[in-house]
RNA sequence: CGGGGCGUAGCGCAGCCCGGUAGCGCGCCUGCUUUGGGAGCAGGAGGUCCCCGGUUCGAAUCCGGGCGCCCCGACCA
């Protein structure tokens, strides 16, 4: 941290600031392993509550839960050609247990698609077994090079959903719907805004015939994948042999789907709604939505004061409110502020003598804004500023990705918006693969997604931004996590 | 794996060049006074100076060799 009291303003050095926010907020640590971090009760409460949202979410569209092994045998991974490309070089190999060496390696799962279709080829035998939606929260383990707290880690949290369906129209349909649901997510509880989309070839999950994603834009305007969601065809049913019998009689092979988010949902969080005093945490998210901090001098006052404080605790709980009182003795109301506003906390409310005397409360909003409301109407106000709160980060936050985004662009102002540290950029592309590499090459962009028609362009680019042949689609470029 | 930085108290650092009883700020503990935006005073606890070897009467400091972490790039949710 810059020093003792504040952070590193965003403006000095955006990637410092990040990492000073979750240690300011106590959200996660290293951890003794590389690459690796403790996730601390601060960062997991988000974590918690996003995961109820979600499995509501994915319960309500008619998935089931079920966990499968963290070891998964290294041979299984291979049987998908595209897909053990694409993990091998990134897996962790367990080779001894109970001290002898296996007989077979096994790897900790990068994801779990192999172990879940072994299943899945057990369980499916008939049309009437479709479709299957299971989904699975759980820990992956990826070897990354390199790690950042929550973008990045070597072992990290997410929820993996699994489904097998007896068309190709229902797996499409299925991807698309889970798209939707993450996007919704995104937008209702995370408020944060994303363009959702289809990945070009290059960024395609492994063994995967078409991936969707949900991009966000953080305040350094680099684009974060928020989850990703995929149609894989019969890749792995042709992999693992999962066949059933249609109702016509015929054989045939399943078409499934994969979709994931995980624990760098935090980190796009932090830096979609973060200040220079810390993290701000969406009502919806917040592990305390309010935080009560009383006011006194003398011990007389401490004790009505704090009766008060307790009364008023209890009254938001009941309304169901997250609801925290501070009543650390010999810490000063003013240290008590910074350190809820470094934690994100939405709303505060100041209760002291005066305050007592008039039938007032001190209501002071992490976004800005501080005023006395009358103790009656205490629930009634924090109810409908929470809600405001929620509101004003998601329009904020589209504001400012609208206000980085750049639409029909020439090849120069593309070049241009990109070095001068510009965010999304809208743009024809031919469909080339070497267009792509180059420009990723020339100006560090990839394409984050091919965008759903809600988000393309009003007048559609017919040629490619770099190379000028007829545009075959509008995508979005950007610098990326 | 390339480039940069750093390993000394829980955290942030000084000390190292020029070897000689291990220090400072914050935090922590105890007490008193405080408390409407980061409290003050007094007392106190806390260290294999990253590890191994070498030089030396003596090493945080000099020499050799390891290891680890962070940041920036190539790969990735």
């Amino acid at each position: 941290m810059a020093d003792d009291k504040g952070l590193t303003p965003r403006a000095e050095d955006f990637s410092t600031w990040y990492t000073d926010v979750i240690a300011r907020a106590e959200l996660a640590d290293y951890s003794p392993v590389r690459g690796c971090m403790v996730i601390r009760p601060g960062g997991y409460a988000i974590w918690e509550h996003m995961q109820a949202a979600l499995d509501r979410m994915f319960k309500e569209s008619g998935h089931q839960n079920a966990y499968f092994p963290l070891f998964i045998p290294q041979s299984f991974l291979a049987r998908e050609a595209e897909h053990v490309e694409g993990f091998a070089p990134e897996t962790a190999v367990v080779t001894q247990g109970g001290g002898k060496e296996l007989e077979e390696p096994l790897v900790v799962r990068p994801t779990s698609e192999t172990i879940i279709y072994a299943s899945f080829a057990k369980w499916i035998q008939s049309w009437r077994d479709l479709p299957m939606l299971i989904n699975q929260w759980c820990n992956v383990v990826r070897w990354e090079m390199r790690t950042r707290l929550f973008l990045r880690t070597t072992e990290f949290l997410w929820q993996e959903g699994h489904t097998a369906h007896a068309t190709a129209d229902e797996a499409e349909a299925e991807a698309l719907q889970m798209l939707k649901i993450y996007r919704v997510f995104m937008e209702d509880h995370m408020a944060m805004p994303v363009v959702t989309g289809l990945k070009t070839d290059s960024e395609r999950f492994a063994g995967a015939v078409r991936t969707y994603a949900c991009e966000g834009l953080m305040q350094d305007n680099k684009a974060l994948q928020a989850a990703t969601s995929h149609n894989l065809g019969q890749n792995f049913a042709r992999a693992f042999d999962v066949q059933f019998q249609t109702a016509e009689g015929g054989l045939d092979y399943v078409w499934s789907t994969s979709w994931g988010a995980s624990t760098r949902l935090i980190g796009g969080l932090i830096m979609t709604h973060g200040d220079d005093a810390g993290l701000v945490a969406p009502p919806q998210l917040a592990q305390y939505q309010v935080v009560i901090v009383p006011i006194y001098r003398k011990d007389e006052e401490r004790s009505v004061v704090l009766e008060v404080a307790h009364d008023l605790r209890e009254e938001l709980a009941a309304n169901g409110f997250r609801v925290h009182l501070d009543a650390r003795d010999g810490l000063k109301p003013g240290a008590k502020y910074y350190e809820w506003e470094g934690k994100g906390v939405p709303l505060r409310i100041e209760i002291g003598p005066r305050d007592i005397a008039a039938g007032t409360l001190m209501l002071a909003r992490r976004i800005g804004g501080k005023e006395s409301i009358p103790r009656d109407a205490a629930a009634d106000r924090v109810g409908v500023e929470l809600e405001a709160i929620q509101r004003s980060l998601l329009e904020t936050a589209r504001e400012r990705r609208e206000a980085n985004s750049l639409r029909g662009a020439t090849k120069d102002e593309f070049i241009g918006y990109l070095e001068g540290g510009g965010g999304f950029v809208y743009a024809g592309w031919c469909g080339s693969a070497e267009c792509e590499q180059t420009i990723k090459d020339q100006t560090k962009a990839t394409i984050r997604v091919l965008p759903d028609d809600e988000f393309r362009s009003d007048t559609p680019p017919s040629t490619c931004v770099w190379c000028g042949s007829p545009s075959t689609a509008e995508a979005i470029w950007a610098r990326a996590y």
